[in-house]
DNA sequence: TAAGATAGTAACTAATTACTATCTTTATGG
DNA sequence: CCATAAAGATAGTAATTAGTTACTATCTTA
């Protein structure tokens, strides 16, 4: 072959893999994304691929760990660094969107996980993610509404999951329209409504 | 093979197919459903499916069109028959959960159309049939803030937006959780929250 | 600096998939 | 009851894909 073929130590390669996979997330459907197209973004062949990694599952088992890892640390650095509860959401909320804003291949491969009927091992990987963040979520809110800072006649479950679930629908409208700015365009009207929704508030 | 095949009409032939489809797309991934499965389902070969349809996009768009005559046809119905704009938006809730639970297939479906990145004519379809159904509710939040009934500081678009939203951000939970059951479970407390967030309302 | 270990290449393989060509069965109207 | 056209069966094909194999290049270290 021709090219700078480096070798590279296996973590980096892992590492660049799970980057490429990342990527290409963003440009074609996930679930179409082959070995053959990772390995020649990477400028590597297909067959280098499995020296790493056992099975085209295990890579996908990678690119789920990296973002989990990246998600969870952002939206809590953000939480712990807002003053009140509440705000502590919105900070959760703003970083959330940011984070899709710069990886938008991500919520495609999540969403393309939940697709499967059966549970596999991937599959386990986004429901967890999704519990621990559920579980922030949670936590936030018990704590507003103790603090006065939130309506107490709320359902805390369902104000996690429709926290959870507007972010999910804003992708996917942001999917349809083929228009990745949509979603930052929407995200503040949508919270807006959701806020006012939960907190409490004087009559106009 | 053998067994009872009996020579259905076009019309008919095409009407069980996309019944199949459906039924499938409940069961399994969506993308990952063959034209061999297809047809093993209404017990026909695999052959035969292609004297019907030109192609395997075609029978995706008799699906689609399924889709979004029923859909919308169930969810008119259901607001037409209501007393208020508000009681219009409930009822046309109500009826779309409905709808999804007869119909678990459907949504995995839609999702799967907008993961591809460029314009297909089945995500075209689906993007036709999000933006019929987001039409109506502006209609009815515009004639609720009109009569009284809602906020009328909230932003009609984002409410509209946060509608369509809540529903996908509830089934894709669902679909998580690969718990049918969740997305009813979960709906009303979503939808009280999204109430209370567009509604006029005393203080406690 | 030589030898073992790690990383990469090129060329397969077996399975799967949408789609097709040819032959057979079934339904229907005169 | 028979001719004919529509519907289905059978048996293909070409393309694609994850994974394998035998060999080579590069790195590390004793």
């Amino acid at each position: 072959m021709q090219a700078s073929t480096k070798h590279l130590p296996a973590d980096e390669r892992k590492a660049v893999t799970v980057e490429a996979v990342v990527e290409l997330a963003a440009e074609q459907n996930p679930s179409e994304i082959t070995t053959a197209a990772i390995a020649k973004r990477m400028r590597l062949t297909q067959g280098a691929l499995f020296r790493h990694f056992p099975s085209k599952d295990a890579i996908w088992q990678a690119v789920l760990e990296w973002v989990a890892e990246r998600l969870l640390a952002r939206t809590d650095k953000a939480a712990q660094s807002a003053g009140t509860p509440l705000a502590a959401l919105e900070a959760m909320f703003k970083t959330h969107i940011e984070f899709i804003g710069q990886h938008p291949g991500v919520p495609r491969m999540l969403f393309g996980e939940l697709q499967h009927h059966d549970d596999t091992p991937t599959k386990r990987m986004v429901q967890t993610l999704i519990n621990r963040y559920r579980d922030r979520l949670i936590v936030l809110i018990d704590k507003g509404k103790a603090e006065g800072e939130l309506n107490q006649d709320i359902d805390t479950k369902a104000a996690a999951t429709l926290f959870i679930g507007m972010i999910q629908g804003l992708v996917i409208q942001s999917l349809m329209a083929g228009d990745a700015e949509r979603l930052k365009k929407d995200a503040p009207g949508a919270f807006a409504i959701y806020l006012n929704g939960i907190s409490i508030r004087r009559d106009r």
